[in-house]
RNA sequence: CGGGGAGUGGCUCAGCCUGGUAGAGCACCUGGUUCGGGACCAGGGGGUCGGAGGUUCAAAUCCUCUCUCCCCGACCA
């Protein structure tokens, strides 16, 4: 049996100054975690148990659909050249050499591990599909980790990925996957959302974030109360309502009015009497390219014209580009526009023709709210000029059209209508359909029913272990700390006698902890000589769903069982104990 | 990487401005009294004041450099 006086629970009053988020300051102070630097901590005994706990259910449920591996965290660098990702990762891949001075990485995730293995192994059709699957540390050199354990640079990750003959395959493979991510997390007790995600620049088809809603979240969920719509901000759109536009300035072709110093959007419209809805916000950008070392190669321009209320979500255009971007120099908008900023606008540029096949010439990106809009007002490439008369399409041909808004709470759902909401969330599953993206690099083939080579079509499925604990505890916390669901606690049930010296109280305490562990239950024992102030403190701290508090009513055969969550609390015979933890644990056995 | 903040015993912090040989509360150890919501009394142990250099008779305190950690942003298969 477990007793609390035996084990080290380091549990402390205060938390440390730099724990901001609750499940940080409680799993600290609850003695789960140290850190030991930066976006790496040390689990200690009840982190451990329940962190045990949490792979032991994810691994029952993987082993239902696929065979768990167990793959090396130290890997060389050719295999992430082969995939093309020494380069694509940049300094978030943790790089070092051995004593030979060979370059060597540790794993983010094993997608170039599992597919070297199939590449070596896997020959034909017949060994389709697969689900391979392992729980094992994963290493990101994040540039901040923060909020406790919400985002480390070492983490315990259940990362499994599928081969199959085609998609319809695949389908299957991800559809295993998505049922077994729901039994998972409803196993673990969280209450949690499935979103559609971008697949981003990486080829995918499909892609599901599986969240939890939460202040101390990172990312934001655009989901609806009337319906199931949800998605995450790269994903969301919304139903616009339409905007009457504004008729012909005399002749129709873009007319030059003088704005002098009306530089923002509200000055404009404000001056030209309009509303903003009738502007174009032009957005001036650029995309650097690195070469292998990380020096800066070359710079192209990328042009995105909004609504003039509209906001630009940067995701959705870095997916539509597929790189990175940032805001243009002073000196790269004048060489580009020949105009100051505050009058930018689209006319008198030669755009690139088409997104991917650009020549080195400028994009311009036009959001889809702007679609067959007319007569726009916008910068006129010139100082206090602006342009009446802009249509899309007809003065200025984009080189194309995308989603690029950023969705905003209240807007209408795209399925239903009603308001969509915007939360914060953690995100805990990722499932993905990765395609041909490691099949074709890494040059994955096998033979079909014809026995002609074809290439396996791949996914790959996330869970953040630390994460599944983190957005427990972030569910169900108050000011004295937390609760788990017991499927996932270090311990179900505390036994705390009020006093170990009076010996009654104490014999019956180690009676009642006896016969529950007999019962299969997980039980520790407080049986330190404390005041019981301090018992029932440390009790409500550390996690555990459920207390027995031995005291005085032993003597009437009674004591009390404290549900710590909603603080109820229950006198129940001691001869009864049993089979009421049963019931309460749902093990009717 | 940009902006902000912090490093003093295990935890929370004071002392720094105005240099003079390091303190409180909690935690810990011993003894005693207590015992249903973080007890009380008495005694005790524990600190290169993040590091290096400098100024000074003298540096936790002033100056320079540096490291680490936290927060906001950027970033985030």
């Amino acid at each position: 049996m477990q007793r609390w006086s035996r084990l080290f629970i380091p549990t402390l009053r205060e938390a440390p100054a730099d724990a901001e988020v609750a499940s940080h300051r409680f799993l600290v102070r609850a003695g789960y975690i140290r850190q030991l630097a930066a976006g790496i901590y040390s689990y200690l005994f009840l982190g451990t148990r329940s962190f045990n706990k949490i792979m032991a259910i994810v691994r029952e449920e993987m082993d239902r659909i696929g065979q768990e591996f167990y793959l090396p965290a130290l890997h060389p660098r050719e295999l992430w050249e082969a995939s093309g990702r020494w380069a694509l990762m940049g300094e978030n891949l943790f790089r070092l050499k051995d004593r030979k001075g060979a370059d060597m990485c540790l794993g983010m995730t094993e997608e170039e591990v599992m597919t070297s293995i199939a590449l070596k192994e896997m020959r034909s059709y017949k060994q389709l599909p697969q689900i391979w699957y392992q729980i094992a540390p994963k290493f990101r050199d994040e540039p901040r980790p923060r909020s406790g354990l919400l985002r480390v640079r070492q983490f315990m990750m259940k990362d499994s990925y599928s081969f199959d003959i085609d998609a319809a395959a695949l389908d299957v493979s991800y559809k295993k996957h998505y049922d077994a991510y729901c039994r998972i997390f409803d196993r673990c007790g969280l209450k949690y959302m499935v979103v559609e995600a971008d697949s981003g620049a990486m080829g995918g088809k499909e892609s599901h974030e599986f969240m939890v809603r939460t202040p101390a979240g990172e990312d934001q969920i655009v989901s609806c109360d009337g319906c199931d719509y949800a998605a995450n901000m790269e994903k969301a759109t919304s139903k616009l309502e339409e905007v009457p536009d504004l008729s012909a300035f005399e002749d129709g072709k873009p007319l030059l009015v003088h704005t002098p110093g009306q530089k923002t959007i509200e000055d404009v419209a404000k001056f030209l009497g309009v509303s903003p809805k009738n502007k174009i916000k032009t957005l001036a950008l650029m995309a650097d390219e690195f070469d292998a070392a990380g020096k800066k190669k070359s710079s192209r321009a990328i042009v995105v014209l909004m609504r003039g209320d509209h906001q630009l979500n940067e995701a959705k255009l870095n997916g539509t580009v597929a790189t990175a971007t940032r805001p243009m120099e002073e000196a790269e908008i004048e060489a580009l526009f020949n105009s100051p900023a505050g009058y930018l606008g689209p006319m008198g540029i030669e755009w690139a023709r088409d997104l991917k096949d650009h020549k080195g010439k400028p994009v311009l990106l036009v959001d889809k709210a702007l679609e067959g809009r007319t007569n726009l007002i916008g910068g006129a490439n010139k100082k206090d000029y602006h342009l009446k008369n802009l249509t899309p399409g007809k003065d200025f041909q984009p080189t194309a059209y995308a989603d690029l808004r950023a969705v905003t709470a209240g807007e209408a759902c795209p399925n239903c209508g009603k308001p969509l909401r915007i939360d914060t969330a953690v995100e805990i599953g990722h499932i993905f359909k990765l395609g041909y993206r490691y099949s074709e690099s890494m040059g994955l083939r096998v033979l079909d029913k014809n026995g002609k080579e074809v290439m396996p079509i791949m996914g790959c499925y996330g869970i953040g272990i630390e994460r599944i604990l983190t957005a427990a505890v972030e569910q169900g916390n108050d000011e004295n700390g937390f609760w788990l669901p017991s499927s996932i606690a270090p311990f179900e049930v505390v036994v705390a006698p009020v006093n170990v010296k009076d010996e009654a109280v104490r014999n019956s305490a180690e009676d009642i902890a006896k016969r529950l562990e007999t019962a299969g239950m997980d039980v520790i024992l407080d049986d330190r000589d404390e005041r019981p102030g301090v018992k029932f403190k440390d009790a409500d701290l550390v996690g555990i769903p459920f207390r027995v508090t031995v005291g005085k009513k032993v003597t009437e055969g009674t004591v009390e069982v404290v549900f710590r969550s909603t603080r109820e609390v229950r006198d129940v015979r001691i001869s009864a104990i049993v089979e009421q933890f049963q019931e309460l644990l749902g093990r009717t056995e």
